[in-house]
DNA sequence: TATGAATGAGGCTTCATTCAT
DNA sequence: AATGAATGAAGCCTCATTCAT
């Protein structure tokens, strides 16, 4: 005799489990086809649950994209804080972190199309979100940590600016995904193979632990 | 005889001036609003004639979402052209390809808009283009040149693609216009001021020239 | 022995208290936006209670409504009934029940509202009500006597139906609140201010006193 | 061999028609619903034209509405206006344009429930309708004329307000069509057979006219 | 008696597109 | 080459109501 899910009696109320399936199909959705481009009629045949339930909870269309939107930087953020750099010597651990975060959003490219979007959107749901004020503070204080050892030590130059420095890392890392497929529709590369990317993630590393390292005077 | 031009009808055809005018309009539309979210109707209001001439020139939507990116990357790569940088030092043609490159992508933001866009969509619509075969070529030549040069002189590394040259400077350059809105929300700082954008740039070209410069064993 | 009206549970068992806060509550609702206009959800939200006890005491929306008709009408009737008329002169007590019958509608603008929606449903509700075989009586007993009265005086002219007499006060009272919307919007008059309304209530008066006491081939 | 409508192929276009189809049914269906009441479905059903060219014609179902609310008041101002006073006696032109206006509001049962409709909204659409600043005149005119026609002549009174006037016309005309439904429940009378209009007509013009005759002093 | 979760039916509206002139 | 009228399909959302606990 066997265990199975009885399938016909499934009444089980799982508010939580709803909202989760909700959240998790209609990220995909939303990643894949934008805001606009997504479907509501869609995104309810791939949930568990019905049309309805969208709407009871989260209010509407623009609700649901926006509860998308938290959850993925919620989730991300969440990635960023197990990685631990403070046993390491500031320049290995910013190589860590480049490396990290390069490999972090090419792993996530939903997250990564999500933000795009987000943009088109002119960031109109980020702005209106608290969520905000949370996120900001954990990169950044890891990259003053960094930044600051690495100054003490006399490996980085003078001039650091951590906000600065997060936005050469998320150029780098961000666009990879981001135009993957026009830059893979122009030019024939290599650049996307597996070989591709490990070089290219190589090189972002070295790009930034050269650029920090530089102290004014030696090249340019 | 036949009666041609007449010029007493107050019946402007003008097909070409028509189709530019719908092309600008429905660009910034698209730019604005993304594939889905531009509407044929406001398009076609905000234009000189009517929506018909829309699909009587376009065919669809679609069709002209595709005549909007071919015109956007026609026109910048036209922009791209007049750069002369034959006559530099193979260091400082880079360090001005990189700054225009930077500048460039400033001052459009619309296309990069509609690249982000293309991007959201997978690039269908730009693999499915005859323009791809002519646009790859003139940035990767320039580069191509400009590395032999640097090469020769022997002022760069050797291990230099010029596709990923193309693809670092396309980073920092396409980011800083197409995650500003979110990258302003999350961040208050003051990158996106008209000081910060210099210094970003200025970093920008340092960094591809100490990457391009660096040799082997010297620093990692 | 059982235990009855545990004091110590939190729990307040009040069905009437229940009752009637659910009846003001969507009385106001039905009044402010009629009966399709009104929301259930809405009701429930603004109720002590929720939602299930609205189902539960009253059915569904419409019986809800009823209840809601019912009530006002018993609560008008009552305040009606207040009135003492007995020991004055009929012409006297005539102009009191008028004046009297002018601002009661002016004060209660939401019963007034409600037999306005009524209307648009062609007193459906009413109809079927058991309400209406109590409530005629009233108002036309009063004017019944008050007319014999003053036809005996020789101060009333003798053909008078009490129903006519009681349309006609009826007409000038309800008029006055259920069209003020419109009448405010169509003339920017002193109608509606408080003076405008003391002298509207007076004209009234007179206007029925004029006609009760107006003694054929007088005038016309 | 007869001419025949030819109905399998109707190709007319006729937008004045359209237009004017969808303003009728859907007037009666406002009329008969109220603003919430009415479905855009059942409008469309029963139009020679489909859902789509309401919303072509008039935007959204508080746009129909609307036009609907100022057709009305047009078309029932315009039918007052043919009503020619100008070579009767005073009291008689009174007299007759009281009479007329109790007959005009009964024979348009379905205008006097869109006033009533618009009441319970606040008239919130007629505020907004810029056919206001028209009608008001045109009623308040007719009446100014009498009246100083009537006071020259000795016959009325001398303190009477042309747009009070109209509200009293307007009270004893408009209840009559709107209360019926409650009033004819309430009451089993014979307010409303043919006679009893008839009589509630007669006695609406003789208050008018006695009220207006009254001089000071004289009763009250 | 009480509550949050759930729902089917149907509401209003908008879209890209085509037609008749 | 040009225009206003017309449209079917599908979009998003809300309603009164019931269920499971």
């Amino acid at each position: 005799m066997e265990l199975e899910e009885r399938p016909n009696k499934a009444v089980k109320r799982d508010p939580k489990g709803v909202r989760l399936n909700i959240l998790r199909v209609s990220s995909k959705e939303f990643a894949e086809y934008g805001l606009s481009g997504a479907r509501v009629n869609e995104i309810a045949a791939l949930t568990k649950t019905s049309k309805r339930m969208i709407y009871y909870y989260f209010g509407d269309k623009n609700g649901l994209y926006r509860a998308c939107l938290e959850a993925a930087y919620s989730h991300v953020r969440a990635g960023e804080e197990k990685l631990d750099l403070a046993g390491l010597a500031p320049d290995k651990a910013l190589a860590k972190l480049v490396g990290f975060t390069f490999d972090h959003h090419r792993k996530n490219p939903d997250f990564i199309r999500l933000v795009m979007i987000e943009n088109i959107h002119k960031a109109a749901y980020l702005k209106s979100s608290d969520i905000i004020r949370k996120v900001n503070s954990a990169a950044i204080k890891n990259l003053t940590g960094i930044i600051t050892r690495g100054q003490d030590a006399g490996l980085f130059r003078d001039e650091l600016d951590p906000v600065e420095l997060h936005w050469q890392i998320s150029a780098l890392s961000f666009f990879n995904v981001s135009n993957k497929p026009t830059f893979s529709a122009l030019f024939n590369s290599e650049l996307y193979s597996k070989e591709g990317q490990r070089t290219l993630r190589d090189h972002a590393v070295e790009m930034i632990l050269l650029y920090v390292s530089h102290k004014k005077g030696t090249l340019l």
